[in-house]
DNA sequence: CAGGATCCGTTCTGATACTG
DNA sequence: CAGTATCAGAACGGATCCTG
């Protein structure tokens, strides 16, 4: 991944890369709504998400600096996840698409 | 695609997957700067984008009522895409993605 | 010109079993 | 508890050739 790569493309891309795939902005957006949750409490939230895919997705998310990942080196241990600050900065983001997609839904029920 | 399992889906997904895959975003954001375009001439604006992935991309988006498609009913065809209203509510979030992704662009160029 | 059809490799997603 | 490992299936993306 280099540097010229990503500048090639245009930050539109870039954003959807950094929020694709199935679950991301799922987690994001509870995140957000519950401030800090453990990966066991993240996985009963989305419901359908298995430990790899929520695993892989949760790494991806902190390698993009979006959520935090604090270990406490406990036996069993404890792992809690959080909205870092650039996360946050997404929020309108997501509350747009989501007023946006609710508005959708509404239309197509009727 | 029953509306029961749309619905118990959160409209954060809904979004997501109307606006997901590689090329959606661009697509809408170059109608969005162009107002009208032929295929040929997205094809040319999306650059790396071939006949196959484009079309499913266009007919997708134009079922999801983002887009419309006219077709003018001469030898050769003639086919104009351009925004639909709903397509246009999205800018919005497309320019919020935008400009989050510039930002991030610029600090991960440092 | 604007696609449709086909084939293929990669990536994504998932179920299951296992571990420090 | 919070993952990792493995395998399999589905979805996605792409190259190429063909057509009304």
């Amino acid at each position: 991944m280099t540097k010229n790569k990503n500048l090639t493309l245009c930050s539109i891309d870039y954003a959807f890369k950094r929020l694709g795939g199935k679950f991301k902005g799922r987690i994001i957006w509870v995140l957000y709504h519950n401030e800090v949750l453990r990966y066991g409490e993240l996985k009963k939230s989305m419901k359908d998400i298995n430990t790899k895919t929520l695993t892989l997705s949760l790494k991806e998310l902190e390698e993009d600096d979006l959520i935090k990942r604090t270990l406490y080196p406990e036996v069993p241990p404890k792992v809690e996840y959080c909205l870092s600050e650039e996360g946050k900065k997404l929020i309108p983001v997501l509350f747009y698409m989501k007023e946006w997609g609710e508005k959708q839904l509404l239309k197509n029920d009727q």
